[in-house]
DNA sequence: GTGTTTGCAAACGTTTTGCACAGGT
DNA sequence: ACCTGTGCAAAACGTTTGCAAACAC
């Protein structure tokens, strides 16, 4: 829902979206912040907020509010799950996510009017997956199961 | 996964246990806190973020870690969804959970080894239903859309 | 010129932690 | 006696906000 409100494009606007386009890595606040540091050395982590909020109430970055973690954001906002590797930490697309097979409907809704749902999946990432017991849980805590 | 640690049945961890399973609410720790210390005075919010940790190790509460709000915890450790209201932001159970139309595996899962998923759905729960679209958004505050 | 946006720093709410003491086993 | 668990207070963490100055339009 795009608001009414007037936006200016300024520079961090614009680099902001674009570090956030050029990656798939669906970065925290924090690690945007260190990219766009990069190339404008005095932004401030406030204005990456203030702009991630405004990108996404226009519509052009989705907010990954991932369960027990940092929001991360995506720049692509086409409707797509998402996986986290429960050693390693990393977040992953997941392609043909609305198949056949992810249906999801409750069947009892308990008298609510069910508007959306939110779905991630975890697991074992492809690095995380070669028999290395002994990884280093890094970039973010894994979880215990349950789901 | 229990752990293996002895533990001691403290007045406090079974204090805290007890008004968790007398509850339907999914109560957050604050009002956990709340809560015990109506029957314990003198306990202090270290103590049951500690035991909710512990209790939860050992398989007795489930944390509901929804998307963008504090953590929930739940008696009820049979797996289960939740519904999120995104008007006052109560989280109830959704009854019959698993079911045919309930069915979540990936197609593609990107070379991830899928351990599991997470899902919540969100809507307006009944009271919330009734025509009010004044009400105010009290205990949590409300989403953005996107899934 | 007007009103949005910025940088900075301080404040926020939730959760974790260090410590000395209390208390279960 | 041992060592887990407690209360307290302080710190950590991610995020938000107040403000005066800067700047896009």
């Amino acid at each position: 829902m795009p608001s009414n409100k007037i936006r200016r494009n300024t520079p961090q606007r614009m680099v902001i979206l674009q570090e956030l386009c050029a990656t798939k890595e669906h970065p925290t606040a924090a690690e945007l912040f260190a990219a766009v540091r990069r190339k404008l050395p005095r932004v401030s982590l406030g204005t990456i907020y203030r702009n991630l909020e405004v990108l996404h109430e226009d519509g052009f970055v989705r907010k990954l509010e991932l369960a027990g973690h940092e929001t991360r954001f995506d720049g692509t906002t086409a409707p797509h799950y998402h996986v986290r590797c429960t050693s390693c930490g990393c977040v992953r697309d997941l392609p043909a996510p609305l198949h056949d097979k992810l249906v999801t409907q409750p069947v009892d809704s308990a008298g609510f009017r069910i508007d959306g749902h939110r779905l991630e999946f975890y697991g074992l990432c492809p690095g995380c997956q070669q028999g290395d017991m002994g990884r280093m849980p890094v970039p973010d805590m894994p979880e215990h199961g349950s789901h």
